[in-house]
DNA sequence: GACTGTA
DNA sequence: TACAGTCAACGCGTC
DNA sequence: GACGCG
């Protein structure tokens, strides 16, 4: 270990992680050296989804019970191959990061980052996502009811004629992923998806809810579909997340679902084995982008 | 984590 | 050289 | 316009 700390080789780079021995997640003993090793080792199957979209990080230097922030806005330090888009905002506009490579993922490791937020929209279209996600948030911990509302979820959705993919949070819920063609802008998206969200909690109002105000949801779970906004974004699959343990955002295969017992069911430690053993559950994702506005006419004709 | 200003 | 201080997001819905 | 929320 030199004076600038660890040497990490990675795509063909050489990059120094500073303070590799510090533990970012509590007594745990993951250090920032697991969380780059980690970011290393799930690259390929990470960078699929990450890939020209704008990142918004959450970095936490002094580990996850310091002070921890976003950052959006790409920093000047950064290497000159850490690229970046240019991404208009209501004044002016920023720069940030894109990850196109393991190397990246290694360097925002370097700099704390533990999670990956992001956008739902590539850098050659900002404001037109090809994605839309149904985060569905239990009240708690109930990932019993969480597993109940994913498979509603994925009903509707086969009703509707959309795909859809899961994943573990990493903290206490499931993602409902959409992959769709590129042909509506975030705010007509948001309706679309505002509309699917109303129509779960119509068919369950005593379990589901799309209140955003937290003592209006009663004990329900809360079926949020805010992140399909401009400038919004979701936590990256394989991103980890800052809790103790360092539990892993883990996509799923539909099948598994009834076996996970808990969104933090995967994390550092072991999502390597994971990884070698499953079948990537996401696989093929982009070639099965779905039309947005055939699912909303479905979605009208199911109110007849 | 990186940088700046001050002693 | 050492160290204290500073900075590092944002859109939508509701009140 | 401020606040709650994720
Ligand atoms: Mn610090
Ligand atoms: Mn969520």
């Amino acid at each position: 270990m030199g004076a600038r700390g660890e040497s990490v080789r990675v795509g063909g780079r050489r990059l120094d992680i500073g303070n590799p021995d510090k533990e970012l997640f509590g007594s745990s003993g993951i250090t920032k050296r697991d969380l780059a090793a980690h970011y290393r080792s799930v690259g390929p199957a990470m960078l699929p989804h990450v890939k020209g979209r704008p990142l918004a990080l959450h970095r936490f230097p002094d580990g996850i019970d310091g002070e921890g922030f976003f950052q959006k806005r790409r920093a000047d330090h950064a290497p000159d191959w850490v690229e970046g888009v240019t991404v208009p905002r209501e004044k002016g506009s920023t720069t940030m990061v894109v990850a196109n490579g393991t190397a990246t993922l290694v360097w925002l490791a370097g700099q704390a980052v533990i999670t990956l937020h992001p956008w739902l929209s590539r850098a050659d279209d900002l404001n037109r996502p090809d994605r839309v996600i149904i985060d569905l948030d239990p009240p708690g911990d109930d990932f019993p009811g969480v597993r109940r509302a994913a498979r509603d979820t994925r009903r509707l959705l086969e009703e509707l004629g959309a795909p859809a993919f899961l994943m573990t949070t990493g903290s206490r819920g499931l993602h409902v992923v959409v992959p769709v063609r590129r042909r509506l802008v975030f705010d007509e998206c948001r309706e679309i998806a505002h509309g699917i969200a109303d129509r779960l909690a119509q068919r369950h109002p005593d379990r589901l809810t799309t209140e955003v105000r937290k003592d209006k949801r009663g004990g329900r779970l809360f079926v949020d579909v805010l992140r399909n906004s401009y400038a919004q974004h979701a936590v990256a699959p394989y991103s980890v997340r800052p809790l103790a343990g360092a539990p892993v955002a883990t996509p799923l295969h539909w099948e598994e679902l009834d076996e996970v017992a808990s969104a933090r069911q995967w994390t550092v430690r072991g999502i390597g084995r994971r990884i070698e053993e499953v079948a990537d559950p996401w696989r093929g994702m982009g070639r099965r982008a779905c039309s947005l506005p055939a699912v909303a006419k479905r979605l009208r004709h199911l109110d007849r």
